[in-house]
DNA sequence: AAAAAAC
């Protein structure tokens, strides 16, 4: 059979691992992507989520990695010579545990750092040396500052969901990364769904790239249903709970847009006796981990969350994902709706689609899916519970005004206090050149140059690079 | 608009 794992000659110790994972006939992403990146070619892979991907980068990476000695004099006996990137620490955990999973009769070593964990068990295991380290941004950098990891000989890049690295908040960070890379490496970039933006973009960081697209970029796994409800905001709750029982859903994700939305639901809907959980950024890593597992486990039914779950996570057989938000972008409701329906299972994508912009948003899904969206009626049944919110769930203001005694929103949540935000890295070498201009403090009150150039017609490419520069602004001022 | 990513 040409489309089995056993025909591609893999080394024996990755066969073997291979086989003991059951896995037997490729994925349509791995059978195209495996050759490609066996003969070191730069790649840009756009695929739908569950199909396989990790498998389709992380093989070929180990099996040329076996056949090609690093041939490097440097003293550092076991340099990283694989680095792979992940937007969540979640993805990161689960990407890292695949690789090892194929590493494991190999004599390559694999390790992930993350934030929101100790570093010093990172930092043992970088030092012993590691050939395949799978990291997200934030925390790289910092090991990278300690000297930890030492990333010159670094001969293979992935970044997977690749269109979120590239993004606005995420790119500063990777463009400092990868300043320490080799500029002689293999780039592999992986996302299902690929703007026209960051596709030229992405280019900018490949060398004569292959591209794969195994399914339409963007497009949405046939095997889920989609339907759209149109509902007043304030009975989303009940629509809800009408939805999982008429259509005795036992399990799903619901994705609200705001942290403090998700914690307000999740609490709202365990008091209204379903099993619920929440994951979103403003829970500790402890925290976030637990929830996760108690929803894999089957110990809690609902895992109410923000995008911080909408990427790449890969649990089995969840039959069922709702939109209580409709996403902002439409790009992730593909990732949300990718997380059902999952290695050709059947699922089910229910969004919610009330007040606000919500009628424009559903158009902007309607054009990047390609798919002509009905928002359907959704009509309460008399037995289903009288659930009316006063105002919307999910808008973060309310909770403000409900925080009872002390004031503070987080007495009614279970989140812990938010992070400070995040201050400018500053000793970062080498850097961004924009934020090397020394700031120019506005004469008098005048606002500053950049407001104004934000404003004038034809900046919009480079009103990204201004706001940070406003903060940088703010640090030195205080 | 929001979320994510560091001590």
């Amino acid at each position: 059979m040409t489309h089995s794992f056993s025909n591609l000659s893999l080394a024996e110790p990755l066969a073997r691992a291979v086989a003991e994972l059951g896995y037997e006939s490729m994925t349509p992403i791995q059978e195209q992507a495996i050759p490609v990146v066996l003969q070191g070619k730069d790649v840009m892979g756009a695929a739908q989520t569950g199909t396989g991907k990790t498998a389709a980068f992380a093989l070929p990476l180990l099996q040329r990695m076996l056949k090609h000695e690093n041939s490097s004099t440097s003293p550092a006996r076991h340099p990283v010579r694989a680095l792979v990137l992940l937007p969540t620490r979640e993805l990161a955990d689960q990407v890292a545990q695949a690789i090892k999973a194929y590493a494991k009769y190999t004599n390559l070593r694999a390790a992930v750092v993350f934030g929101g964990m100790d570093m010093k068990p990172q930092t043992l295991e970088l030092k012993k040396g590691v050939e395949v380290l799978v990291a997200t941004p934030g925390r790289l950098l910092d090991h990278i500052e300690a000297k930890n990891a030492v990333l010159n000989q670094v001969e293979y890049v992935v970044l997977d969901e690749a269109d979120r690295m590239l993004d606005i908040g995420f790119l500063p960070d990777l463009q400092r990364i990868l300043s320490y890379l080799p500029k002689q490496r293999i780039t592999l970039l992986f996302s299902a769904t690929f703007s026209p933006e960051i596709k030229r973009l992405a280019n900018s960081y490949l060398q004569d790239p292959v591209t794969i697209e195994v399914a339409r970029s963007n497009a949405t796994a046939s095997t889920v249903e989609q339907h759209f409800y149109s509902v007043n905001p304030d009975d989303k709750r009940r629509a809800l709970h009408q939805v999982l029982r008429q259509r005795g859903i036992k399990q799903a994700f619901v994705f609200v847009n705001s942290k403090l939305g998700c914690a307000r639901l999740a609490r709202s809907l365990e008091r209204e006796g379903l099993k619920t959980t929440a994951l979103h950024g403003d829970k500790s890593q402890d925290e976030r981990l637990k929830a996760l597992e108690s929803f894999k486990s089957g110990e809690v039914d609902l895992l109410v969350c923000t995008d911080v779950a909408a990427r790449g996570l890969d649990i089995k057989d969840v039959p069922a994902v709702f939109n209580f938000d409709v996403p902002f972008n439409a790009e992730d409701y593909v990732h949300r709706i990718g997380r059902t329906g999952r290695a050709g299972a059947s699922g089910l994508a229910v969004s919610f689609a009330g007040g606000g912009n919500d009628v424009r948003l559903v158009a902007d899904i309607e054009k990047l899916i390609k798919t002509k969206i009905e928002l359907e009626p959704l009509e309460f049944e008399e037995d289903t519970p009288k659930i009316r919110d006063q105002g919307r769930i999910n808008d973060g203001r309310r909770a403000w005004r409900d925080a009872g005694e002390t004031g503070d929103p987080r007495d009614v949540l279970d989140a812990p206090p938010a992070r400070a935000p995040r201050p400018q890295r500053t000793s970062h070498a080498p850097r961004d050149p924009f934020f090397d201009q020394p700031y120019q403090a506005p004469a008098n009150d005048a606002a500053p140059a950049w407001e104004a150039a934000a404003r004038s017609p034809g900046s919009r490419s480079i009103s990204a690079n201004i706001k940070p520069k406003r903060k940088v602004a703010a640090l030195f001022k205080s």
